[in-house]
Parts: C-alpha cells; sequence; structure tokens
DNA sequence: ATCTGATTTAATCAAATGATTAAATATTTT
DNA sequence: AAAATATTTAATCATTTGATTAAATCAGAT
C-alpha cells in the first residue's frame, strides 16, 4: 500500500480493490483493514461502517462506469452518428482500464436496485431524453430504422460490456491471457461501431 | 412450499431459490430452511454443508444455462445460417423462464471460476470446435466477413445475455413492468438476429 | 516543554452463522 | 407388534465478523 497517501485514502484504496473483488458480503472489513495496512478499529473510526464504506465505494464506481461517456450522449450538440463511435471507443477504453465494474456493479444491483439507481439519478448526468430525441427524429427522417430507443442503447451497451462480464469463462476457455483479451476487445471496437451503425441507419441515414 | 415434493427437494428448490436471489456469500443456510419449511439441522443431514448444497444448484444452474442451446450449437449437421436464429430463440426463451440465471452464474464466477469452468468441461455438451470450424470454413468460402469466432459467439450471448443482466438497471430507468420487459426482449429476437446475420454474412453467404 | 485534540492500537463485545449433537418421532422391515 | 432404520427437531457449539471501548501515541498549538 503505498506510502503517501493519507489514512482514509488508504483505507478507500484497500476497501475498493477487496469489494470489486469479492463483493459486499464477501467482503470483510478485516481483509480491507490488513490490505491497507491498518487496524480494524481505524476503519470504523473513519468510515463508521462497512455498509458507509461500502456506498461511498459504491458512488464513485457509479461515477466512472457511467460519467464517462452520458455527458456526451446527453449532448444535444453532438450528432447520433458521432455518438456511436465516441460510445464504443469510450466506453471500452474505461472498461480496459477498469475490468472488473461491471461485474461489481451489476452483481449489486441485484442485492440493492434502489439505492443504484438513486444514486445514478442524483448524478444529473444520466439523461436520456436527449439521445432517446435524436433516435426518434432520425426515424422521423427515415434515416435510422424503426427501433426502440432503449433497444439502441442496449445493443452498444451489451457487445461493450458483456465480455467484461464473462471475461472469466472467456479467457479460461479459450485459454488466453490478459494481453489477448485486451487485444480482442480492441478489435470489437471497430466491430461494434460497423454493425450497429450498419444495421439501423438507413441508406439515407448513411449519406 | 409445496407438499407433494419430498424433503430433499423441498430444500433444492428453497436453496435454489435463496442462492440465485443473494449469491452465496449473502444466503444463510437458516433463510433457505425457513424456505423450505424445515429445521436448519435437517438441511446438513441432507447435504452435509452450504458448500455442497451450493454445489449442486451451481450445477444444475450452469445444465440449464448451457445445455438448452449448446448441443445444437456443436451439431456439424445444423448449418451456421440456421444455428444464428435457433440460438437467439432458444437462449431469449431460456432467460425469460429464468431471468435471475445470468447475473447468478457471472457473479459467483468472481469467486470460484475455476469450479465453473470444470463443471463446464465436465458436462460434455461444451464443445465449440464444430462451430468456430463452421465459422472458418464460411469465412474461407468468401460467405462471411472475416471475424474471429469467439467474437462471433460473443456477440451472439451479449445481445441476447445482456439485458438480463441489466434488467433491474432498466426497469427502473425506463419505468417498465415485467411484461413489458418480456416484449422488449422479445422484440430484441428478430433485431439480433437481422444486425449479426446482415452484418457477418456477405452477400454469397446470404444466397 | 506542555497541553490539547486527532490518530492509532490492543482487547473485547455482541450478534450472526455454519455446523453438530442427542433425543424424539416417523417409517420401514422383520 | 417389535426391531431397525430413517427423518426431524430443539438446543447448543465454535467461529466469524462488524463494531466498540479505553488506553496509548502522535502532531500541532501555546
Amino acid at each position: 500500500m503505498a506510502k503517501d497517501l493519507n489514512t482514509e485514502q488508504k483505507i478507500k484504496e484497500a476497501a475498493r480493490k477487496v469489494f470489486l473483488k469479492k463483493g459486499f458480503a464477501a467482503a470483510r472489513t478485516r481483509d480491507i483493514a490488513e490490505e491497507a495496512g491498518i487496524n480494524l478499529a481505524l476503519l470504523n473510526y473513519y468510515f463508521r461502517s462497512k455498509e458507509k464504506l461500502f456506498r461511498q465505494i459504491m458512488e464513485e464506481s457509479l461515477h466512472t462506469f457511467f460519467s464517462s461517456v452520458l455527458p456526451t450522449m446527453s449532448d444535444p450538440n453532438v450528432s447520433l452518428r458521432d455518438k456511436v463511435p465516441f460510445f464504443v471507443n469510450s466506453y471500452t477504453d474505461v472498461l480496459i482500464s477498469n475490468p472488473e465494474l461491471p461485474v461489481f456493479i451489476l452483481s449489486e444491483l441485484r442485492n440493492d436496485p434502489d439505492h443504484i439507481v438513486q444514486t445514478l439519478q442524483m448524478n444529473k448526468r444520466l439523461n436520456l431524453s436527449v439521445l432517446f430525441g435524436q433516435i426518434m427524429e432520425a426515424q422521423q427522417k427515415g434515416e435510422m430504422i424503426p427501433l426502440q430507443p432503449w433497444n439502441f442503447l442496449l445493443n452498444l451497451l451489451s457487445l461493450t460490456v458483456f465480455p467484461f462480464i464473462a471475461r472469466p469463462l472467456i479467457q479460461r476457455l479459450s485459454d488466453t491471457n490478459d494481453e489477448q483479451f485486451k487485444q480482442l476487445v480492441e478489435e470489437r471496437k471497430a466491430m461494434i461501431k460497423a454493425m450497429v451503425m450498419g444495421y439501423v441507419f438507413t441508406e439515407k441515414g448513411k449519406g
């Protein structure tokens, strides 16, 4: 554990590591204290409880996971055609840097969905109306095929995020190392963009 | 809890319910016993330990999750073009009936990936060589664009499975009920098939 | 240097939890 | 029916675990 961090930062860094690896229920406060190189009581002195510490980590994780792309996706000055490659490139890069984030968030979503959704909505970055408005407008102009806006977004999310969720399975079944996995998802960038845009945009929309 | 099941079946049904809802670490054996309407000691009498009970549930879950589609995907007598719609239709139906399965498997994958992969490989149904062979053959014939076989499989899996993983988020953000969610994934069936096949198969391959 | 408040620790508590035991009850076999 | 075996229960154990306490140490102000 780096020496140049103050105690609070050390604890948070350790907590992030342990929580992301094991999830809330399986993580023990003693693990976190040991990882941080401090005493168990000190953890409670700084954060009051495991729950409170966890919430801070979760909120920061949600911020990392969403705020890297959502502001641009909510920007009416960025066209729909520009948003697709931006989303795929940015998100892939975020996930390469934080590969454990999707499983962490999506598995904790099962235990306390309301806290996560509430945190997301407080972070005013989540505003789908602009994106969905652009989709419906493009459809009215005949530039895009009929498709539920949510299904459009789900396609981008699925194709980008899912490989990181299934990563332990993929790497074992295909017997590949971390570097090869990174190469796989890098190759997916171009593929996802071509597949999604080729499917949703009409000839008129491609012009 | 149904009265016409014997004790072992009652315990397993209760365990499945609790484990799938909470995951291994957060599930308590007392929850399972109560859900089954039996005493805690009886659970250990039948299954020896929480761990052993969990492994049975996990192995059955893996069987449900994989063996419904993989045998056909490994069948050399089924063409690649037929496999895509079969996969999407069958998998979506399995997931509609077992919506909690993906999060359960993929989040436990983090804790004990080797057990899961080992269980999968013992279940001889997992044989990707036929599918991957068909992909490479189609590419050599010019019927399919160049694409890593794993990325082809990942596209199908991502687009089909991911919505079920993100379901709590989707339903809250879009304010929809279970019936509307089912409708959404039903609509995705046709979309996924059209998008994936439109992208990977060349004009020659579509003939 | 001393006082004061913040930080850190060792020790301990209380509750939760997986598991066991021994006894009671039900079922099957003889 | 009696014996033997299987099933079920209440009570208890031992460990784990989140949290607290009281004392010790450190840092900065006076």
